[in-house]
RNA sequence: GUGGCUGUAGCUCAACUGGUUAGAGCACCGGACUGUGGCUCCGGGGGUUGGGGGUUCAAGUCCCCUCAGUCACCCCA
């Protein structure tokens, strides 16, 4: 127990890398499938670019210290202040729109719970310089396309979305002032948090009238767009963002993630650079915290970096969406990801005789490819089954005969033994062949290489 | 940072009201057997009962502290 990771640090034994790296590759070939490009920045970052964005109350959250120089730096709590430094810098050169991604480790210092660590992975999609609500509905299809890939459909993951200028529309149409606004989004924030009383009050601190305090409530839990283009009409401005979220909704059900959505109000994210479109994913049972949050944030530049650029953007952490992804497995149903570490082959060595003709034939099959394991010391051939069984190789090579005429009997392990995956097996039935046989029929497809996650 | 609950082998758990040398299954390692098969049988390694202190003739068990895990609050990138 004491020798173990730091508090809210994992260790990735190879059974959870592989879990890991399975999702990395599905956030890669999500983003890159919409033409996103990887980049990535420095772990550490000096302090003053998180505190200038978010003020000092932010380090009480921060992994931060000061190092051998002196200097007060902090491990990366989030990516956006690095990638607005890295367009900023460049922005004049940059070919537009900006569509990067990345899958940085970050790091905050608070106690652990569920779904929360010290330290997280997280894909972090953004788009740079265009403003058009295309852009808002190509960066939800690319969070939920992921959650396709990942195999969590529409049944088990929706995406709330709101519109954080329909709301202040909204909210203004109701007759609630400018200067009460930022009470009311945070009042609209804790729905479902905090009980109506509690919600009421703040508004009221805030000088809101109860009644429509109350009726903030109700629109903000009806969400209905229908209702709102009914109750609003004449509205210039709550017209208008209704008309953007229809285009929006049209775009969606283009990229074929339409049954992801669900307008929802009471989406505001906490963060106060959001300005538009935000939305955030969660599972339809609502067991979890949400899986992903992002939205438009267009004047984060401006405040950061002094370049004027619409940008808009979302992270997905690996924590909850593994919880979740793990948690719809059926009982007994082995994950995608169990077979990443096996090897295609366990290469029985001959009894008695040296290894170095077993190594030879390991290195034939290795170099089309293949992962070949075998036994490192002298081992019996029972002893060898079994080690091959509990490796998991797609294949057991049995020698039979003479060295100098070595053929091998080739074996489909039964656990792995897909239609595709016993084409050696099959191949060979009922004789022997030598690993240049093997070779060749592996060469032309039949072992099934294209199960190989 | 605050509060609740929980800490016994790698994992899941047992051990009467405080009483002998803390046990079992799985996993791991070795051996036998089977020699188209993951079986079966035998054996083995593994624990400062999270750590420290206290009460007691005696503590896995009771008390205090601490550390860790977990859940919630705060906060949310």
């Amino acid at each position: 127990m004491s020798a173990g990771a730091l508090p809210g640090f994992r260790d990735f034994y190879p059974e959870t890398f592989a879990q890991r790296s399975w999702l990395f590759d599905h956030w890669r070939e999500a983003a890159r499938g919409f033409g996103f490009v990887e980049y990535d920045g420095p772990p550490l970052e000096p302090l003053d670019l998180y505190t200038r964005k978010s003020g000092d109350e932010i380090v009480g959250q921060l992994y931060n210290f000061t190092d051998k120089g002196g200097r007060e730096i902090s491990l990366r709590p989030e990516m956006t202040p690095t990638v607005a430094r890295m367009v900023a810098a460049r922005a004049n050169a940059l070919r537009k729109p900006v569509r990067w991604f990345s899958m940085p480790q970050l790091f905050r210092y608070e106690r652990q719970q569920k779904g929360r660590l010290r330290e997280h992975f997280q894909l972090n999609v953004d788009i740079f310089g265009e403003a058009d609500v295309a852009a808002d509905a190509e960066l939800l299809a690319v969070a939920c396309t992921v959650m396709r890939r990942v195999g969590l459909g529409p049944d088990d993951v929706k995406a709330r979305v709101s519109d954080r200028r329909l709301l202040a529309a909204v909210l203004h149409g109701l007759g609630i002032a400018e200067a009460a606004t930022p009470a009311v989004f945070a009042a609209v924030d804790k729905i479902g948090r905090d009980d109506d009383a509690a919600l009421v009050k703040r508004m009221r601190d805030a000088g809101v009238e109860a009644e429509v305090a109350g009726r903030v409530l109700d629109t903000v839990r009806a969400s209905d767009f229908d209702a709102l283009a009914r109750d609003f009409a004449g509205n210039a401005d709550v017209e208008a963002a209704l008309a953007r979220f229809a285009e929006y909704r049209a775009l969606l059900d283009a990229h074929g993630v339409l049954e992801y959505l669900q307008l929802d109000l009471g989406i505001v994210r906490g963060l106060a650079y959001y300005t538009g479109i935000v939305f955030e994913l969660f599972d339809a049972r609502g067991e979890f915290r949400a899986i992903c949050g992002g939205g438009r944030y267009d004047n984060l530049l401006k405040a950061l970096g002094g370049v004027d650029m619409p940008a808009l953007g979302f992270g997905m952490g690996d924590v909850v969406l593994g919880e979740l992804i793990v948690s719809r497995l059926a009982p007994g149903e082995t994950p995608p990801w169990a077979s990443a570490n096996a090897p295609d082959i366990w290469l029985a060595a001959p009894e008695g005789e040296p290894l170095a003709g077993t190594i030879r034939a390991a290195r034939a099959l290795r170099e089309c490819g293949l992962r070949v394991e075998y036994p490192l010391r002298p081992m019996s051939s029972s002893k060898q089954r079994k080690a091959a069984w509990s490796s998991a190789a797609r294949y057991l090579l049995e020698p039979e005969g003479a060295s100098a005429d070595r053929q091998y009997r080739v074996k489909a392990v039964a656990e792995r033994a897909t239609p595709q995956g016993q084409g050696l097996a099959q191949q060979f039935e009922g004789r022997t062949a030598t690993i240049e046989e093997i070779v060749a029929a592996w060469r032309t497809g039949v072992g099934g290489a294209t199960d190989r996650p």
